[in-house]
Order: C-alpha cells, then sequence, then structure tokens
DNA sequence: CGTATCATTGACGTCGGTCAATTCGTGTGG
DNA sequence: CCACACGAATTGACCGACGTCAATGATACG
C-alpha cells in the first residue's frame, strides 16, 4: 500500500545523531567520497564552491523522481535508499547508498530527476550546488578521473543486484542482499565487533528491492532463521552460518566498495 | 541447457559484414564513442595508443568472466552481449552493447573479469592495451570527462533494467526492453526506415535478459502479437500498435542513448 | 539434404503473490 | 505509567503467473 506522498514507509528513528565535520579538513570519510583526489591545499577551491553540511532527519526526501533538483549530495552519514515508481504503483529501489556515496549526478543535470531519494536514517550529507558542477569537475581532472571511477563502481553494484533479481531464487536473492550489504559496511568499519550487524530496513525494503512481496520476505526469513543460515529482526542482522550464507548467496562477486 | 563452453546459444549469422573504418580520422562513429572529445589534432595520441582495430565473427568472446583480459574495447559495428553465469547454470544478461559502446572496463583493471562479453554478430572494434590505460585517462582530462559520463549512462541502462525486471509483469518486460532497444537504434540511426527493425536476439537472449524461461517468452510474444501490440519473429520486430506498446511498457523513462 | 539450433505447444507443477486477520513492537500523549 | 495508535511482522487460505519437461515443427547453415 504505497503512501498517500509517493514515499516508501521508513522508520523515523530518533536518537541517532548523524556526524558532521568541521570541515573538509576534518571530513573523517573523505577518503571514500568524491573529494578522496583532493590534496589539503586543493580542499578550500571544493569548500568555497560547496553549499554546506546538512543534517536530515529520516524521512525526508534529497530529491524526487520527476522533479528538478538544483543540488548534488555527498553522503557523510545516515542511510539512503534510491528508488523508482512506476504507474502500477510498484516501488523498485535501485540502490542503497552508505557514507561516501555521490548522490543525484544523473547523465542530463539539467533534466528532471529519475529517481527518488529519500533518507532512511538521519543523515548528514555535504551538498554542492548543481549548475556549475560540470565546470569543476572539467577543470579538475583528479575529480573527473575520480567520479568515473565512483560512476564505474555503481554501476558494478547495479549490475550485480539484476544478476540477483533476474537469477537467484527468493532465499538466495535475500542472503545476497543482506551479506553484500555487511560486507559494504564491513568495508567502511562502520560495523562494531559485536556478532549483530544493525541495517535499518524493514521487510518491506527487502521485498522492494527485490521484486518479492513482504509477505514472501518474511516467510523467507524464517525459513533462513530456522535453517541456521541468518537471523534478520528487528533491523539486527546475525550470521549464524558464515559458509552456508557464502555457499547460498553465491559471495565470489562482490562488489568493490 | 547450458552449452558445453559455457557460452549463450548464439546466432552465427555470416553475410554481415562489419565496417572498419580506415583510420581514427574516418571512425564514423567517433561522437558516440569514448573518443569524442577528442580533437582531431589528439587523434595520433589515441592512434599510437591503441592496438588496432579487428573484425571478429558471431559466437567469439571479447573477454570471459573469471579470466584476466589484457584489452579495452571499443564497439564500433555490431552487437555484443555482456552477462554472466551462475553456478546453478542460469546465465544473466547484463547489457546490449551497441557501437559506441566502451567494453571490458572494470573498477580493477587487473582483477579477472566478472562477465563475459560475446558477439552476437559478426562484430567490428577497436583495440586498447588495458595495463596503461588509467595513465592515458589521467593525462587527458576530456577523456575521464567522457568516461565518467558513458560509466554514468551504463549506470542508468542498468537500473533501468533492474527496474524491468524487478518491478514488472512478463508481457510488460518483454516490451520494454524490445523498445527500449528500438530507441537506442533509432538513436544511432542504424535503422533503416522500414517497418521492420533488425534485432539479433533469440529468444533465449531474452529469456536470459528478464529472468524468464525460454517457453515463457515464446508464449508472451505470441500473446502480444495477438493482442496486436507487437510482432517479434525471426530477428525481426515490427511494432504493431506504437501507443499501445508506449503504455504497456511505461516508456517516459528511457536511457539517454 | 542432414543436422543443430530455435520456436512452439500442451500437460503439469511450484514459487511466490494477494487478501485478510492477528500479533508484535515502538513511539506518543494523557 | 499506562493506553493508545500505527506501522511492521506473522500466519493461513487461496490463487495465478511463470517454470519445467517433453515432444513436435520450423529455420538455417554446412
Amino acid at each position: 500500500m504505497p503512501r498517500p506522498d509517493g514515499g516508501i514507509r521508513t522508520l523515523h528513528r530518533s536518537g541517532y545523531a548523524p556526524h558532521v565535520p568541521a570541515g573538509c579538513q576534518e571530513c573523517p570519510i573523505r577518503p571514500l567520497t568524491i573529494c578522496q583526489p583532493l590534496a589539503d591545499s586543493e580542499l578550500g577551491l571544493v569548500s568555497t564552491f560547496k553549499t554546506g553540511d546538512v543534517v536530515l532527519p529520516a524521512g525526508s526526501m534529497l530529491y524526487r523522481q520527476g522533479e528538478p533538483c538544483s543540488k548534488l549530495y555527498n553522503l557523510l552519514d545516515g542511510w539512503v535508499v534510491v528508488y523508482r515508481v512506476l504507474r502500477s504503483g510498484r516501488h523498485q529501489i535501485v540502490d542503497f547508498a552508505l557514507p561516501g556515496r555521490f548522490l543525484g549526478c544523473e547523465p542530463d543535470l539539467s533534466a528532471p530527476m529519475s529517481y527518488t531519494a529519500e533518507c532512511l536514517t538521519d543523515v548528514a550529507v555535504c551538498v554542492f550546488p548543481r549548475r556549475p558542477f560540470p565546470e569543476l569537475v572539467a577543470t579538475n581532472p583528479g575529480l573527473a578521473v575520480r567520479l568515473a571511477w565512483l560512476n564505474l563502481r555503481d554501476l558494478m553494484v547495479a549490475r550485480n543486484n539484476l544478476t540477483n533479481v533476474g537469477a537467484r531464487p527468493a532465499d538466495a536473492r535475500i542472503a545476497h542482499l543482506l551479506a553484500g550489504l555487511c560486507v559494504r559496511l564491513r568495508r567502511r568499519q562502520l560495523t562494531p565487533c559485536s556478532r549483530d550487524i544493525e541495517i535499518p530496513l524493514t521487510q518491506n525494503h527487502i521485498a522492494d528491492a527485490l521484486g518479492l512481496s513482504n509477505v514472501y520476505v518474511s516467510q523467507t526469513l524464517k525459513q533462513l532463521r530456522e535453517q541456521g543460515v541468518l537471523d534478520f529482526k528487528n533491523r539486527r542482522l546475525r550470521i549464524l552460518d558464515l559458509d552456508g550464507l557464502v555457499e547460498l548467496a553465491e559471495l565470489d562477486d562482490l562488489p568493490d566498495l
């Protein structure tokens, strides 16, 4: 049942305070972002170029499908989900964005957006103005190379998801998605060393990402739990049998980050 | 039934002579390729850099999943299909590449390939050596920007396919795929003005791209024909009812090229 | 003209969807 | 602190879209 405003049902968790850096020098995740190639001396350029850092509450939209957008975003903290809504009312999630993702960049920067980006948690973003962005990239070769690489990585992620949705049964699909998120969190060292991994998704999100119904996701998660593979409950994932999970999800092909 | 060599069943059409240009100056589709930003004066650089132009017969592989690859390819003429094979034996096609596509570029250029690229028709490609490529891009900002844009466009295509496979029923999926290929052909002016559009795909290819079985693709194509929407037979597509097709396939969201 | 691939058809089975009722969990307000 | 509300998760009954298997026809290429 789609919400009246067309959004995805989201968790409006409070109590999570996203971290916003004092300045680009202090940006803790700069190596993950598009700013990675910039030397400290070049940061001033970007600092004057960018609009500023902002904290947004869970449920807010960075941009909406079909509407123009005047900004670009560096995701600094929190989770963002990117999806499209079809006329049938179905939602297709195309990306779960973690810190470091560059959001809002589409081939035609002046066209209306093709997707909606919605905050899954409270979020911190670094905001760029959209129109002068091509100029910034054109005059800064390092940024262009970095952008090419980021886009290529996102492409691999998307093709990976396509393969998952198009060619695997429901249990493997779910296992693959959750395991992939795990790996991405690990690579960023965003997970504490505990056995429980916090993943702020509802079963509806999983369903919308994988082309399944929420009911069947529930049933399949139960089955995975009873089989002793993994346990996802209350936005907490516990891996019960790593080998079994790797086998089921066919994890040889994980995206780069 | 997967072939013994792991490939997709392909059409080995003869009688189609791919066009290979006399040199970069004469390259008829340069505006579509990664070379687009290069001025005539810069072409010499690339000419000395590249390995050469090659013609390959239908069925040959540009590179194979899991194996290293020493080249990168500009597709000049013909169709190439990019896919992954899962342990289950299922194939997932992630891209139908048309002339202009830059093939073989993955985030880690020295790692084994994640996908297989196989020629659907006889093909002409312009070959680059793989190892020095980052250097070429780093020293040529125009190329970096172009590469970023190409990757971004491919990303939109992949997300589009993901949405198609994850959120649409079989008839709309097939309609969307075929209509999308039509549009891409049109944009390149690769189609003669006839009513029949040549699309060198098997029903098996359609099935492997869309996560359907070949049998159901056959049944659904028949149904689309009887409903007077489109007629795809013997690798020839005829659109019977354009409005109905646009409605069914929800063609508001076509990728840029 | 023979053989392999591709396409079609029918019978049958199942994975996963839909609907609806109930329960659970969490945040809110009296 | 409890009651309430609302979304999230679960469960069961039922059903339909799509897959599998197998046999037959149509095409194309050597």
